[in-house]
Parts: C-alpha cells; sequence; structure tokens
DNA sequence: AGCACGCCGACT
DNA sequence: GTCGGCGTGCTC
C-alpha cells in the first residue's frame, strides 16, 4: 500500500502520513487536499513509500493541482531553505508556491463548520471553472469526503495524477557551476536585459510595482508571465502551469517565484538584490540572494544579481573571488555640500547652506527632496556629534526613555544615563532629532509659496497613504522617509536634501552605515544634471558621508569590511536572534536563560545573555556563529525549533536578520 | 496554524 | 445554575 507523507502550512516540524487510494499516480512536489483535524487542508506529497500497516490511516481526499508544481529539485531547495532558516517545511513550501483553489477557499470536510458564512453548495469544480482553476479531466471532483468515498464505491472514474516528466527522471547533474555576476552602477537594468535577451529567465524583482514594469521591458524581447501577486490568482496559476509545461520560459515575480519551473540553461536574476524587501517578515525566511544563489548552484545556471550599492555581504563575495563584479565606469554625480551642524540647529531645521539650494532648486522649476528620518533610538552630543556606543560592540546605544538607560542591542549590556558627553563633556545629550512634522512646518515657514508634502509610507496606511502619495506626486517639495525614493525616477530631483542623518547612524543597528550609504546614493542617482545634494551632519567626516559624496563605492567597503570584520558582523559571521516569550516574568527569565545556556554549550557559538525589551514582555539572545549557524541552533534549542509547551512560553529563531532596529 | 477540550468568573 | 474566557494539547 502506497503512502504519502505531506507537509502542511503550519509549524509543524513533521509530515503526515496518508493512504495513497488506489490508482492515483502521484510524485512527490504534488499539492494534495487531506484531512487535517477537522478540517481538510492543502499540502505537498514531500515523500512517498510502499508499507503494509496503513490501514490505520486516513486516505488522501483530492489533488489540488492538475500537475505536480515541483520537482525533485524544487523539493530539495526548498528543504535547504526550511533548515537554514529553522521554519517548517510546510510553511516554507506555501510560502513559496502559486496560490490553488484549495488554499484560497478552505472546503467543509463532513459538516458545513459553524463558523463559516452561510454555505452556498457549488461543487468545486464548477466554482473551479468559473475562476480558471484547473480541474482534473475526466475525474468527478468530490465534493465532501463522504461523498467520496461512496464515489469509489460506486466506481466513478478515479482521479488521475500527473505524470513524471522524462526530465525529472534524466538524472544529468549540473555542469560547471557559473560564478554569479553582480551588476552595479550606472545602466546595469539595461545590462541585465541585454544579458537575458529572449532566453529563458526567472527573475525576481523586491515588490510589485517593479514586477510589472520588468514584465514590460522583458516582455519587448519575447513572451514574459507573471507569478506576482500583481496579477490576479488564475493568472499566477496559469503561468506556473505554463512554465511547469514548458509552454513559457521566461517569468518575472517577487520571493513567491523563487521556485518557479525553469528550462535548463535559464538565467535567474536578483534585480535590486540589496534591497530590504528581499527578507520581509515571514516564511521563506531567508533572503532571496541566498535562494537565488543556492539554486542557481544547484541547477547550474546563470545568477545576475543588480545593485546600485551591493549588499555588503554581496560586494565581500566579489572581493573573495566567490562572485564577478561587473561595475560601469562612474556615471554623473550632483554637486555636494555637506553643512556642518555641531553646536547648531537646535531650533531650525534647515541650515542656510540647504535653504539656499532649496531656493534655487525651485526658482530653476526643479523638485526638492528632504530626507528625514523617524525618531531615533540612540542619543548623541549636541555639541561634539558623537553617538553613544557599547564599548564592546560598537553600535549605538538603545535609549529606553522612560528607564533613562541605555542598552546594548547585540550583547544586552545596560548601562545608566551619563551626565555629560564621554568624547567632548558636552552638555547636551539629545536622543531627538528633526521628525518630518518639524520639518515641513519649517519648509512651509519659510517656502510660503511651494507645494510642499510629506510622505513616510511606512508610517501611513491605506486611503491615507494614497492621498498622501498623490499629494507628494504634485509637491515641489517632498519630505520623506527612506520610502520616499520610489517616487522619483533617475533624474527626477533637483535637489536632495538630508536633514540629519546622523540619526541613521544612531541606530542601534550593525548595518546603519550600509543603510545611509545605500539611501545617500539612491538619492544621488535620482538627482538630474546640474543638480544638488546636500547633507546636514555632526560627523561630515564619516566615512559613509565621505565615500557616498565622492562617488567610491570601493572606499565604503573596504572601511565597512574592515569594521565588520573586527567585530565579527556579518559577512564574516552569522547572526541569529532568538526571541523567548512568556507571560509570567519568572517564566520569561527562566526559559530565557534556559536557552541561552542550551545554546551556550556549543563551544562554536557566541551566545550573549538574554536582554529584556523595554516592555519586559520578551527576552533577545543575540548569537553568532559560523556558516553552520542554522544546524547548530537546530541542535541546541529545545525540540528542534518548535516551540516548546505554552505553559513555559516561546521561542522564535530569526536567523541572517536584516531590519532589526526597533 | 486551526480547532476542540477543559476548567474558573459574571450573568439571562 | 449557565455562557465564555483563553490555557493546553493534537492533528496522519
Amino acid at each position: 500500500m502506497t503512502v504519502a507523507d505531506v507537509s502542511f502550512d503550519a509549524p509543524l516540524s513533521h509530515p503526515f502520513s496518508y493512504r495513497v487510494p488506489d490508482g492515483w499516480t502521484l510524485a512527490p512536489g504534488q499539492r494534495v487536499v487531506a484531512p487535517l483535524g477537522r478540517a481538510n487542508r492543502t499540502g505537498v506529497i514531500v515523500a512517498l513509500h510502499e508499507r503494509d500497516d496503513a490501514a490505520g490511516l486516513k486516505p488522501l481526499f483530492r489533488l489540488a493541482d492538475s500537475a505536480r508544481v515541483l520537482d525533485v529539485d524544487g523539493l530539495a531547495l526548498a528543504r535547504w531553505i526550511a533548515e537554514q532558516s529553522l521554519s517548517s517545511l510546510g510553511s516554507t513550501l506555501a510560502a513559496l508556491l502559486p496560490p490553488s483553489a484549495a488554499t484560497n477557499h478552505p472546503e467543509q470536510a463532513t459538516h458545513a463548520s459553524s463558523r463559516s458564512p452561510a454555505p452556498i453548495h457549488v461543487s468545486e469544480r464548477e466554482a473551479a471553472l468559473k475562476r480558471g482553476w484547473p480541474v482534473l479531466e475526466g475525474s468527478r471532483l468530490p465534493d465532501t469526503v463522504s461523498e467520496r468515498e461512496a464515489g469509489l464505491k460506486r466506481g466513478w472514474p478515479v482521479l488521475e495524477g500527473s505524470r513524471l516528466r522524462s526530465s525529472d527522471q534524466d538524472g544529468s547533474r549540473l555542469q560547471s557551476v557559473p560564478k554569479p555576476e553582480l551588476l552595479v552602477g550606472a545602466g546595469r537594468e539595461t545590462r541585465l536585459l541585454e544579458r537575458i535577451g529572449d532566453g529563458p529567465a526567472l527573475v525576481i524583482v523586491p515588490d510589485v510595482e517593479a514586477a510589472a514594469r520588468w514584465a514590460q521591458r522583458l516582455g519587448r524581447r519575447g513572451a514574459v508571465v507573471r507569478l506576482d501577486s500583481g496579477v490576479d490568482d488564475a493568472e499566477r496559476v496559469a503561468a506556473w502551469a505554463a512554465l511547469r509545461a514548458g509552454a513559457a520560459s521566461r517569468a518575472v515575480g517577487t520571493r513567491s517565484a523563487l521556485l518557479a519551473p525553469l528550462p535548463r540553461g535559464a538565467t535567474i536574476a536578483l534585480v535590486d538584490e540589496h534591497e530590504a524587501a528581499h527578507k520581509p517578515p515571514g516564511a521563506p525566511r531567508l533572503h532571496s540572494r541566498e535562494i537565488v544563489l543556492e539554486r542557481a548552484a544547484r541547477e547550474g545556471q546563470r545568477a545576475l544579481l543588480t545593485a546600485g550599492t551591493p549588499s555588503v555581504e554581496m560586494w565581500w563575495r566579489a572581493d573573495s573571488a566567490r562572485a564577478v563584479l561587473e561595475m560601469a565606469a562612474p556615471g554623473a554625480w550632483p554637486t555636494t555640500q555637506v553643512a556642518d551642524t555641531r553646536g547648531i540647529l537646535r531650533r531650525e531645521p534647515l541650515t542656510p547652506t540647504l535653504s539656499r539650494a532649496m531656493r534655487e532648486t525651485l526658482n530653476s522649476g526643479r523638485r526638492v527632496l528632504l530626507l528625514v528620518s523617524r525618531l531615533a533610538s540612540a542619543l548623541a552630543c549636541d555639541e561634539c556629534g558623537d553617538i553613544l556606543r557599547c564599548p564592546e560592540c560598537v553600535i549605538a546605544l538603545a535609549y529606553v526613555r522612560a528607564a533613562r538607560t541605555l542598552g546594548c542591542r547585540v550583547c544586552g549590556r545596560v548601562v545608566p544615563l551619563p551626565e555629560t558627553c564621554p568624547a567632548c563633556r558636552g552638555r547636551r545629550l539629545s536622543p531627538f532629532g528633526w521628525g518630518a512634522e518639524r520639518v515641513e512646518h519649517a519648509v512651509r515657514r519659510r517656502f510660503p509659496e511651494a507645494r510642499v508634502a510629506r510622505y513616510d509610507p511606512e508610517a501611513t496606511r491605506g486611503a491615507r497613504a494614497e492621498a498622501q502619495r498623490r499629494a507628494a506626486a504634485e509637491a515641489q517639495v517632498v519630505i520623506g522617509t527612506r520610502g520616499a525614493l520610489r517616487l522619483f525616477g533617475p533624474g527626477a530631483l533637483g535637489l536632495a536634501g538630508f536633514v540629519a542623518p546622523d540619526q541613521l547612524l544612531r541606530l542601534p543597528d550593525f548595518r546603519a552605515g550600509e543603510r545611509l550609504f545605500s539611501l545617500i546614493w539612491g538619492a544621488a542617482e535620482r538627482i538630474a544634471r546640474g543638480g544638488a545634494l546636500v547633507l546636514q551632519s555632526q560627523s561630515p567626516e564619516h566615512y559613509v558621508v565621505d565615500a557616498a559624496l565622492r562617488q567610491d563605492l570601493g572606499a565604503f567597503y573596504r572601511h565597512e569590511l574592515k569594521f565588520r570584520g573586527e567585530l565579527g558582523y556579518p559577512p564574516f559571521r552569522r547572526l541569529a536572534v532568538v526571541t523567548v516569550t512568556a507571560k509570567a516574568p519568572a517564566d520569561l527569565r527562566r526559559l530565557a536563560d534556559e536557552v541561552a545556556a542550551a545554546l551556550g554549550a556549543d563551544r562554536e557559538l557566541v551566545v550573549y545573555p538574554p536582554s529584556p525589551d523595554r516592555r519586559n514582555r520578551l527576552r533577545r539572545i543575540v548569537v553568532k556563529g559560523r556558516d553552520d549557524l542554522p544546524a547548530r541552533l537546530a541542535a541546541g534549542l529545545p525540540d528542534s525549533g518548535r516551540p516548546p509547551s505554552r505553559s513555559r512560553g516561546t521561542i522564535a529563531v530569526e536567523v541572517d536578520p536584516v531590519e532589526w532596529a526597533f
């Protein structure tokens, strides 16, 4: 008797076994609907085997797709992703597969669920046909478990599974692996398009807007399908199926498309590999860059990555000859100026330098973007600009206002607020910089004629965000955070002004410098020929500012890599953040100490003491390790990452965190 | 993750 | 005396 092991979208580390009804032909990677608990749920077959004692198992209910969605290579890659990120295979797969009829519309098992609204009984097949979802040919889809069993008894046609494609079995392994190539500098997107030409390719982009744009550009050289959520479910499903069947060979998508079937010899491209959107919260808890590189290596595909300012990780790969850097000659760069704000800028966010540049830009009919940041959670000296840092970890100390303490997010050390600046003995240590509201007020006062708009997409949602976006699109002066750069294409700006970029450097995050560098560079690339970039800073000699203004990528990475290496940060070490929660403070303390002790028993790991967050509801344990960090965490955490019983609390692991300033 | 089962507070 | 809170444990 054949038994299928099925993984579901749940934080369960083990698959569930089901009896495969006679006559079904299945393969690993096939999605099925099977009874789990009270309901029928969609899962992926991760293994098939013959077993004699399968009589007690429940049977599979039906197939979820007309053909299997993944081949064995795709499944193996998903396994690798799950292992690397310490998450379940089921949730990883769910995040990386196209929608299916059953996942979007959970069906009833034997009775209507008491919670769901009045069920109108339509046959699944009809519903599926209406929506253009795949249906099985030559078979009637049973509506319920009992009906299905009755159907089998009556000898209704048996579901016909997908046949194995010959390419799955030909066993040919990867040929020579091309090193990944990193395209940097002016014209990188055009270069990528040229490299792809009319050949087979999968282009992974950070967001839906980029997907639309890239589908259009790639479409000029050959048919392209879209796998992202910017098109409706039916189109995504059809696109995936077409790739699987070989009817399509060029696709664009966001990270949900990373496992899309591809023909041999395809190129996998990752656009803007440095973008944080390539690692949003939730499964698959791994950066798209890592997945692209791993897949290309496994399948012998060419990997191409683009970036204005590559991630330090990727630059390091190129530096150590594990990737090829293809950098264009420097393009146009704006006139740059630094306004030193040490000791000034107490009640006026705009220096004379920035005001003058704004006036000139507005007079010439061009647009101004003023970059601000949300409130910083660190302290700096108003006199000398020095930032209070952890003596050991060197990242900015996080300022906890209520407790009047400073804490390190890495090692957990807590220090009382100093009276004076340790560097210059100055008495003004200030946690606040210039928020968008105050800057807007100042701009309106000084430029009453100008159309001014604020844009901070991170802080606004829904209809309000849309209104804000429209206003910003019209405005002559836009005051915005990092996300506001998206409003402007290359050369769309006359002036970019950084009101208080030091605030970004104060963030208690070892990536703070990398992020500011990327932001300055991104702004500079959007400034028209003859335009200007003005930076107000208390630390004008900072290597981030200096390298960006001189348009010197290499200088920044040299300095940054040195700093990362000396202090044992990525890419030289891997990091993980283990978050422990519990209701009772005593449980929290005990569980956090237990976890830290268990991990600390591994001499290869550096485990920092658990540090409380500001509400004392959770504790974070930062762990440093080498390439094998995920395996060592899995071995050291109770029950392989599965949360222990809730009475004691929960444990969550984030490997290779990107956004961890909070 | 769902979902049910199971013991303690304010109410028709 | 019940309705219902969410703590606890299971799902092939």
